[in-house]
DNA sequence: CGGTCTGCTGACAGTTTATGGCAGCAGCGT
DNA sequence: ACGCTGCTGCCATAAACTGTCAGCAGACCG
């Protein structure tokens, strides 16, 4: 079995992902247990493949974040479900991520047989009407800010159109068919709060992590729902 | 490069699936320029890495219908709008492409690095309401239809609660917040005619091919549209 | 500028792996 | 029973991968 070098490859990559600072061939060709000569022709190989590695002389290897799929089989309705699920999302998410759904989508129907590409390609799947509000936030950024669970700091215009500036702690983001609602405590109401990415007229991540986990948040937050939701 | 020998099992996959009957190693072993010895040990490596390829003994090789993905790269954006387009599948669509949905994002989540799991298995991401409307159709034989242009007929129950019996051509299905509509040239009224898959009493798929190409019908239903509906 | 660190490429020998041919067994259909 | 086919083991050969050595180029520092 030919599994050693592609699995090494693999876990290069994930090597090359745990650091964040540029790493030298030489380290790397000694945690992934080869020599360095073989630790060029493999970070070749990767590149090859489509992996954004970028090595620069006297610096190291950098990966740029993202991560690299190893051959999967997907059946025809799972393929369906993937092309229908980007497809929304290209419609309905906020335009950064948008793109992305239009981007994967693209790269699949890259490598796919041309008799199947028809299945997705035409029209068969499509999702209803197109999103129109506009954020003004940077939707991006709160999932980061989520994702490392920063205090956000908003300027924030409610329905009845109050203005007012307060800081939160974001540990969800929900996407409704024209919305997309953050889910977070507010240190101003000690409470739970819903904050629309539309209403959203300024806003500010904090460098300071929040004092609690958004996994405990989140579930705390759940239990004062009336219909539960699922994850 | 070792580019020779995955790509020949791309290959392989690609011919197994051109034929639709079994196809013996032999022609397999021809077409891919390989020995049959060695055709046996490549089935073996596609089958190792979760190709469902079956085969019998005097038979030949059938490969059940999917397909597999190569080693792909995805940024981190793409790949949370997968997972986000496939939370939104699980959600919104009919069981069975839901249940695909929720199929692939196990699949990819499988092989995420444990750091990057995070990213997706919490509820940073997480679409709003859940399927609530029935569908007496099964919506998989709809999808079917449509990809093979069969003539569909209908036992459908409209608005009004008016009953009627009809052969239509469909050429599209849209995915709605909570209904899925198919769209279709009516052979009753000669027209274009929409039809909410919850509302439809009973189904038949004939095993004949309506006359005209899908792609076309969808173009000239959209020119009829007054609000131009993208791809 | 020179020195050092690093990425990158070429050449070559040793090792590993893949391949092809051969033989044999088992299951399916006639 | 017979032919066809999938499947596995064995082994010699062909292909590839790997490591060592060498050299060149770019980035950073003093």
């Amino acid at each position: 079995m030919p599994v050693a070098r592609s699995e090494r490859l693999l876990t290069l990559l994930q090597t090359l992902r745990r650091y964040r600072r540029p790493v030298t061939g030489t380290v790397l060709a000694q945690e992934t247990g080869v020599s360095l000569r073989t630790l060029y022709r493999d970070i070749a190989s990767l590149q090859a493949q489509g992996a954004m590695i970028e090595g620069e002389a006297g610096i190291g290897y950098v990966l740029k974040p993202g991560f690299m799929l190893p051959p999967m089989m997907f059946s025809e309705e799972e393929l369906e479900a993937l092309v229908l699920g980007s497809r929304w999302v290209a419609r309905a998410a906020e335009p950064r991520l948008a793109g992305a759904g239009a981007d994967a989508l693209a790269k699949i129907a890259a490598v796919l047989p041309a008799d199947m590409r028809e299945t997705i390609d035409s029209a068969t799947l499509f999702v209803g009407r197109k999103r129109q509000d506009e954020d003004k936030a940077d939707v991006s950024a709160i999932r980061k800010a989520i994702r490392l669970e920063r205090v956000l700091e908003l300027h924030y215009g409610d329905e009845q159109g109050r203005i007012s500036r307060r800081r939160v702690w974001p540990f969800a983001l929900g996407y409704f068919e024209h919305v997309r609602i953050i889910m977070a405590w507010c240190e101003l109401r000690q409470d739970f709060r819903h904050f629309r990415t539309d209403r959203i007229i300024d806003m500010a991540v904090h460098e300071t992590r929040y004092p609690r986990r958004r996994t405990v948040l989140l579930k705390e937050w759940r239990e004062t729902q009336d219909v539960p939701l699922e994850t």
